[in-house]
DNA sequence: TCACTATACGGAGGTAGCCTCCGTTTAGCA
DNA sequence: TGCTAAACGGAGGCTACCTCCGTATAGTGA
């Protein structure tokens, strides 16, 4: 599944009806500002409030936390995608690390990207499936090249840097240290 | 502050009167089992009726939510602490790797070990010490013998090894392999 | 322009968890 | 055995979750 069918994915749950439709949008949007303060447990009665719209609302167009999660989760993955291009100028596994910690970057404060990762919803699912497709062809470069190891898939490599940004660093400058250890991990010896 | 320090600490809280007494034992061991089976956000009305005691005795105990993870973490950071004995014979990469293996199975099933990590409690500050400390003999010596690059600390090593543990995978084999990934990063090259 | 109806709104209300307060009970001591 | 400091525990106020349904209105067709 591509980028773009997958923002349309979210266009056809979009209401048709003009007063549905642009408290879907300041949903999502007061949403996406919640989730980045308070993190993905942030009250959605508050959510609802900020949004201007009554709890009912809220729960008639996203039925499950989950829902409205996945929602803001989209815009996200649209953004880590995205930057997988562009990248291949670059060597091989620099260009790979480089994608790497970008998505380290973001996951870092929207934690949205990382809770999406054992969620059973198949949006959710297809979602995961864009950022691997986006970030494989990377790996696989750098492997083709002998810099990476031929043992680790794209999932493999996600996740481990995925588990290191959902960690709270007293500074950030470990993090980053952190994380370029955990990439060289990923180095064919 | 050492192992037998940190219990010291522990025993100083247990109330003085024999009834007391039972309520706070009887509350840290049901804390346990919850914080296992439901992870830290457990409910505390659940953990009170599970020990039989009030609410109100939960809360005398322990006035915040913080104070009994305190108390349920002292007993696991022993098992940790004690575990990074009796490695000396093993080779020095092995022992630091056999070690924070153990800590990131046990992180990963008693999620509180992670949580305690980034707490401003001067209890768990000194938990962390003590963790610390137990693995800091394990690194030093894999460093001296050149299997361990020279700029990693502890630190960095026991965040890295507790991002991958945090993660939840789809299957328990493959948390393992990227956990030798992890591992992989911090050797010398 | 108006009237009709499918669609959407939003809050009341039931449940549950958090935490405090305080009237009641009891362990331990003299 | 009687006294009292210490401990008990649940009622109650608060907030969040989620459902249900009476009310309001956007869009349509005459």
């Amino acid at each position: 599944m591509t980028n773009e069918e997958l923002t349309a994915l979210l266009d056809e749950r979009r209401p048709k009806r003009a007063d549905a439709r642009r408290n879907f949008d300041a949903l999502v949007e007061a949403a996406r500002d919640a989730f980045a303060a308070d993190g993905v447990d942030a009250s959605l009665e508050d959510i609802a409030r900020r949004a201007g719209v009554g709890i009912g609302t809220l729960y008639r167009n996203f039925p499950t936390r989950d829902a409205l999660v996945e929602a803001v989760y989209l815009e996200e993955v649209a953004g880590v995608a995205a930057y997988a291009e562009g990248l291949d100028d670059r060597q091989p596994f620099e260009a790979m690390a480089a994608w790497l910690r970008r998505f380290a970057d973001y996951a870092a404060t929207k934690k949205v990207l990382l809770t999406g990762f054992n969620s059973d919803s198949t949006l959710l699912q297809s979602c995961r499936g864009v950022v691997f497709a986006s970030g494989e062809p990377l790996l696989k470069r750098a492997q083709a090249a002998g810099e990476v190891r031929p043992d680790v898939a794209i999932d493999d490599a996600v996740r481990l840097v995925s588990g290191v940004a959902g960690v709270e660093f007293p500074e950030p400058g470990q993090r980053d240290r952190v994380i370029d250890v955990a990439l060289d991990g990923l180095r064919a010896r």
